[in-house]
DNA sequence: TTATATACATACGGCCACGTATATATTCAA
DNA sequence: TTGAATATATACGTGGCCGTATGTATATAA
């Protein structure tokens, strides 16, 4: 065929990335030919190579495609939007809300699937390891200064240091991704979060305050 | 050449897993090609194929040879060997034991690293992924055993469901671990789990008592 | 002692997937 | 209106890797 449009080309592109992530997400990335995804897609291998040049720029875009929840956290705990959760009952709350936003898309499901058991991270491909390693990174310090300013109000019991809380949280959170990714999608990953979180919470401020449940989702 | 000894014949068997695993974790597990492990092990595909039939044996006899913490956990729990952890902080000592064991073998590194980090789990590749799913059902569930048991001897807070607890310790190792593969071993597992265990055991049980360093390491 | 199974090495054939080159038909800018 | 850039499809060549077949020397059993 021809030019088509800027938009139609947008179209194909975006189709091909669509196809990519079942066709990745079936036969893993490796076992995975050009063809077949341009195929899934409904054009020839011409058209993967003039977008995206090869298969790692293929799964290097799929990759952008994927929103982090840890890069979600990190702007939620600097309060990108005017949004800073204040109290800690409340930041939590947020963390159950991201976990359900992130069940309830199918595709960043199937995204994440790609990603973490999809695919070999070794040498070219290492790049996407990179980028979730460092939303890790940067996550757990945000969580470092939120639980360090929380300490000041002293809303932390003396048995926690922050740093320790920061890590212990993020192991269990991303624990529980882990999990419910190995597990197939069995059980309810917001549910199983939210349940940890309010268990958590109890600990780390001491059982006087109960108020998890009670506080309404906010609406960034 | 020709027919070699019995014994021979086993150490190349084991030469080509020792090779498999350095092949399998530099390149990942498709990209290695039979010739490039059967070289790394001083011999010819020729061997690979006469011990193992093909990759997929080969992959899944090196799985085989990964002793999982999880089957270790059971164990301990079934109270195999006569040695059953009968108090809570002993039973928290032993999991960071199991750690600190692991840590310790590069081997089992390498072989873990490679089973969640270097191979796609699609198709006939699934058995492995199961093994590890299986083990992880199993582990719960004597966790579960446990926590009902030490429920049952007033040794749990009330805050927490043996379920619960049970779920909840069993993301936070699975957590820590996967970090601690991600981070390409930046940190001490053992210390980390250690640490942690110790914070989930003062929630647990309640702050009273706190006795988790004084136990000894069993020596089962 | 000899036949046979064993434990490999080597050789052969073939496919699949990839990259590149080229063809082609539009679109868009001038 | 026309040339050039664009957005693909098609064609071509090639290399890597795999499975199988076959060669072969030796351990081992009878």
């Amino acid at each position: 065929m021809a030019r088509r449009t800027k938009q139609e080309a947008d179209e194909t592109r975006e189709a091909l990335l669509d196809a990519a992530e079942e066709v990745f997400l079936e036969r893993g990335v490796s076992r995975a030919s050009l063809d077949q995804v341009a195929r899934a897609a409904g054009c020839t291998r011409g058209a993967v190579h003039w977008h995206f040049g090869d298969k790692l720029g293929l799964f290097l875009a799929l990759d952008e495609r994927l929103l982090l929840y840890q890069d979600e956290a990190c702007q939620m705990l600097d309060g990108d939007g005017g949004c800073e959760p204040t109290s800690m009952p409340q930041m939590f709350q947020w963390i159950g809300d991201a976990m359900e936003r992130l069940e309830r898309d199918p595709h960043r499901r199937r995204l994440l699937t790609v990603m973490l058991q999809r695919c070999e991270y070794v040498q070219e491909m290492a790049p996407a390891l990179d980028r979730r390693r460092n939303a890790d990174m940067a996550m757990r310090e945000r969580l470092l200064g939120f639980f360090q300013r929380a300490e000041a109000r002293g809303e932390i019991s003396p048995a926690w240091q922050p740093d320790q809380a920061a890590r212990f949280l993020h192991a269990l959170i991303s624990g529980l991704l882990t999990e419910w990714l190995n597990s197939g999608g069995q059980f309810s990953l917001s549910a199983q979060v939210r349940e940890s979180l309010g268990l958590f919470l109890n600990c780390l401020c001491g059982v006087a305050q109960r108020e998890t449940a009670k506080v309404a989702s906010p609406t960034c």
